[in-house]
DNA sequence: ATCTTCCACCAATAGTATGTTCATGTCGAG
DNA sequence: CTCGACATGAACATACTATTGGTGGAAGAT
């Protein structure tokens, strides 16, 4: 899931980004509301946290203006402050979700998981299985034939989004936004690269073989 | 935390799974009395949720069946029957709490935690362990191969979070999180360097290595 | 008070796996 | 046969992790 996290204060900033990142979603970072703003209506993010206090304007207006122009784009608020009113402030602001900080980082993740389901109607997180094949996207681990297979993040992430869209052939377009972030953009074959590292890894050697290509249009898990 | 819930109705199972997933706990689903008194006698779990009518052996028989084995193991009852009878019964079946169906998401969730908690408290005994490495939480000893191995505070405060979800991986901000304590701070290496400290106490030397890095993700406690 | 020891933490450096690119090889359609 | 599209292997760059030495502070001993 793309996201893109408007918050000033670095530490809190890089806090939110690593964890995020640990959990295999790819951020985008704006330093103020401005940047924030601009970043939010040029890209297509499947999820904006916001920090209120913020240098510029200020991350109640910078909600009202996302949501003037994106009416569908999900926005969690984050704010040091706690009561009602504020709360009330933000919701009213068109946000989706309210936080306050300091919170606990799986609170933050059960709202990106809520928001992102939101949208998608699929979310990864669980468990997910295709012919012999198993991923759990909890424990984050592989298995084929019920034996255990090694994966990078990277190769984790993409196996995810296919056997979350299994039987379904996704673009390398899409899989690129996805897995590498929005502003994806090198001429290369990088995409390819990923695909054959998974087809060594889950495919080679067993039957059947569930990667598959589809010339011109991208790639599909199914089995057959 | 790690639950088991046994319920027959798919559309009330899958209800309670998914809000508990959500909240990242992991949950195992059985759909009848004896799958459930199976699943729960053979694996660990931190709770068992358990609809009092269930096909098979009903709610409450399997709640005497668990206690018997596992006394320490907290058990929260669920039933469409209201009277103070039916509740009575439910506790001295065994169960440590009770929810009247049908009941808000909240108040279950708000059960849970305190089950969860209270074992967290009250856990004396809970003993882990994995390959030939034991962890006594109560006393807070640790062997490996049968001779005692000597951790300070911060180390086996690591160690517990690790065998605790053995096999998953556990990211760094959790681990930040659990171990340390709401930080925004993740500018230093202070997580890898207490990683370092415990493999040099409880792998160093032995086989097979138990504490692994699965990189740009975290940690992870397993065999293989 | 002072000394000693141990623990928690930090920072710099070395080390390694992964991420990325590119050149080349293969295959099928027309 | 030729072209386009994809697969593959290897080389390179980067990012992430391991390791070690050192600092400071708390607790207990003298």
């Amino acid at each position: 899931m793309n996201i893109l996290l408007v918050e000033d204060e670095p530490k809190v900033a890089d806090f939110i980004r690593k964890g995020l990142q640990e959990q295999l979603h790819p951020v985008e970072l704006a330093y103020d509301g401005l940047f924030g703003e601009k970043l939010a209506l040029e890209n297509e993010y499947d999820l904006v946290i916001l920090d209120v206090i913020l240098p510029g304007i200020s991350g109640l207006e910078l909600c009202r203006r996302i949501r003037r122009f994106k009416p569908d784009l999900p926005i969690l608020l984050l704010t040091a402050l706690g009561s009602t009113k504020d709360k009330v402030a933000g919701l009213e602001s068109g946000a989706d979700d309210y936080l306050v900080k300091p919170f606990h980082f799986d609170e933050l993740l059960a709202r990106v998981k809520a928001l992102g389901r939101r949208r998608l109607l699929t979310s990864p997180g669980v468990q997910y299985r295709i012919a012999d094949l198993e991923v759990d996207g909890y424990k984050k681990t592989v298995r084929r034939a019920g034996k255990e297979i090694i994966l990078t993040a990277k190769e984790f992430s993409l196996l995810e989004l296919l056997i979350v869209n299994k039987n379904r052939v996704l673009s390398r377009t899409h899989i690129a936004e996805t897995v590498w972030g929005i502003n994806y953009d090198r001429g290369t074959n990088l995409i390819d690269v990923y695909i054959n590292y998974l087809r060594s890894k889950i495919d080679k050697g067993f039957t059947p073989t569930l990667i598959h290509t589809v010339i011109g249009m991208g790639y599909v898990l199914k089995e057959e």
